[in-house]
DNA sequence: GCCGTTTTCGGCCCGACTGTTTTCAGTCG
């Protein structure tokens, strides 16, 4: 069991005794432990084997002996029980934009719906609106959000699969047969959304790497094992392919099943010419097509063809490059993690510098910073910034845009601090108009630096919110504002075909993690992958600059 | 169900928005 899947299990519970109207604080507090898992530095299963489980906050007595029954059986006698007790299709109704457990259950009680597709047969013949406390507008809604989902079903986001990717990667090239091996297809090229993982893997004894693959413990099925393919199920459901190729045709091997489809088309019309299995690397595939070599973020049809056979293909950032994050959250507001410990994290890094982005205080639930906790937080800033040399926090916030497009701090408090990200966090339901109009008057306030997750969207669970991107962007780019894109897994916010639309206006990006904590600093490493599929180079991004260019360039653009 | 410099019981992030009401319940962040 990994952490993964205790974390999930525990996150049911929570929505069975929630749907069952159970003591909130005991909710709660599963919800709390499933959290804490999520988020762990160490494999569970090492700490259960230390004895160390009840070190993790938020794991007692209770969820200690569930937490070890699941790794001693790869089951939990209660949890099955659970589940018998509530409509099969409960945690998939869940997901619904606007549809929490009092929702389903009175939709259950009234209606008998158990499932997703019995909630939208019943909002398509207007049952819904005759239960109280919901009109036609409720049920429109749960028919988008349904629609919504059923775009997504088959996609989970490249954060969730590519630790997974890397892990199965990890685990055959360990062998000693194995000569070469890669992750392929559409989590090479670091889609936001991926369906299946692929893995190309070179060996001359294929029987081996047959026998070593079933003795993985992240595969939950193989549902099928023709020569040279193994294809079938991970954890979550997650499908997988595993091809195994000849040493020598591993290099076109991977190159075809990388893809995409529609540049593989557009360089091969009449299939694959003769010649390239005597390839030994992609960059000399593309020498032998007479073009430059393109990445895999960069093999979608969007132009890159055309820019290789002229020369003029960008150099992509590599995370490398940055120098320092410019939005991340501590302990004074919702974040875990202790400033001292965010700046030994970012150190690590090799940043030299952090900014400390903390919500303002409007966001009471993220414990959001008042003016006068704002500048004791300052205070701890400057304080800790003596033991350092080679490194220092920046002063920031991610300040609040209001529905009127004000901001929740007066210029005044702007003025002293270093970065100023403004963000959206309330009202996604504006209408086009007044949205856009909200975040031009925050993209036109002189104090404003940067502006946060622009379009607000997550992946697989909530649409952008309505904009007139043209206008934001134009604005954008006479202001001079920076554009996050912010790298956290769920959103990659802005995408990678507005971040290259951004760029081709002139306008600078930041690629920032808004971490969380002090691990999450490290999905930097999808903002970078989301940038270079928008074509960014080092010179688009503001932080690839030192410490010195960054404070300098934002006090010039005041 | 967890936790403790308010410590073995009694408390446990809270306010805004939405859609439905006509004063509020549910959801969300």
């Amino acid at each position: 069991m990994t952490n993964r899947e205790i974390a999930r299990t525990l996150d049911h519970i929570a929505d069975i005794l929630q749907f069952q109207e159970e003591n909130p604080f005991k909710i709660k507090a599963y919800r709390q432990a499933a959290n804490s898992i999520y988020h762990l530095d160490e494999d569970i299963a090492y700490l259960y084997e230390k004895g160390r489980l009840d070190e993790i906050p938020g794991v007692g007595k209770s969820i200690k002996s569930k937490i070890e029954e699941l790794i001693e059986k790869g089951s939990l006698e209660c949890y099955e029980r659970l589940l018998t007790e509530v409509p099969p299709g409960l945690l998939d109704m869940l997901a619904i934009p606007g549809v929490g457990h009092k929702t389903i259950r009175v939709l259950y009680e009234q209606l008998g719906v158990t499932n997703r597709d019995e909630l939208l047969q019943a909002a398509q013949e207007k049952r819904i609106r005759l239960l109280p406390g919901m009109g036609s507008k409720t049920e429109f809604s749960i028919i988008k959000g349904i629609e919504m989902l059923e775009q997504y079903s088959q996609k989970n986001t490249l954060g969730f699969v590519l630790p997974m990717g890397q892990k199965m990667l990890a685990f055959l090239k360990d062998m000693e047969n194995v000569k070469a091996a890669s992750l392929a297809g559409s989590i090479r090229r670091g889609r936001p959304l991926v369906t299946d993982l692929d893995i190309v893997v070179a060996a001359d004894d294929e029987a081996a790497v047959r026998c070593r693959l079933s003795h993985y413990r992240g595969i939950k099925q193989i549902t099928g094992s023709e020569a040279g393919h193994i294809h079938g199920f991970l954890q979550f459901n997650i499908p997988f392919e595993v091809i195994i190729l000849k040493p020598g045709e591993y290099c076109l091997g991977l190159f075809l099943s990388t893809g995409s489809k529609q540049h593989l088309a557009r360089l091969f019309p009449v299939g694959t010419p003769a010649g390239l299995e005597s390839c030994r690397s992609e960059p000399d595939i593309y020498a032998n097509l007479g073009l430059d070599f393109i990445p895999p973020e960069l093999r979608e049809d969007q132009g890159e063809l055309e820019a290789a056979a002229a020369g003029e293909l960008p150099v992509l950032i590599e995370r490398g490059d940055l120098q320092g994050d410019l939005h991340c959250h501590s302990g004074w507001s919702d974040g875990a993690s202790q400033l001292a410990e965010l700046g030994e994290a970012a150190r690590d890094m090799g940043y030299s510098y952090l900014a400390i982005t903390d919500h303002s205080g409007s966001l009471a639930i993220s414990g959001g910073l008042n003016q006068e906790r704002l500048a004791a937080q300052g205070r701890e800033i400057d304080q800790l910034n003596q033991q350092w040399e080679d490194f220092m926090f920046l002063k920031g916030t991610e300040v609040d845009i209001f529905r009127d497009g004000s901001l929740d701090y007066d210029a005044e408090t702007l003025e002293k601090l270093d970065v100023v990200v403004a963000s959206i966090h309330t009202c996604f339901q504006l209408d086009r108009e007044k949205q856009t109009q909200r975040l031009i008057q925050a993209i036109k306030d002189d104090n404003v630096d940067i502006i946060g997750h622009l379009t607000g969207r997550l992946l697989n669970r909530r649409p952008p919110y309505e904009l007139d991107m043209e206008e934001v962007l134009a604005t954008a780019a006479k202001s001079k504002i920076i554009l996050e894109i912010n790298s956290h897994p769920d959103r990659l916010d802005i995408d990678a075909q507005l971040a290259r639309q951004a760029r081709d206006m002139g306008i600078k990006i930041a690629i920032n993690s808004d971490a969380h904590l002090k691990n999450d600093l490290r999905l930097i490493h999808y903002g970078i992958i989301n940038a270079r599929r928008g074509w960014l180079g080092k010179e688009d991004v503001i932080n690839t600059g030192s410490r010195e260019a960054v404070i300098a360039y934002l006090k010039n653009n005041e």
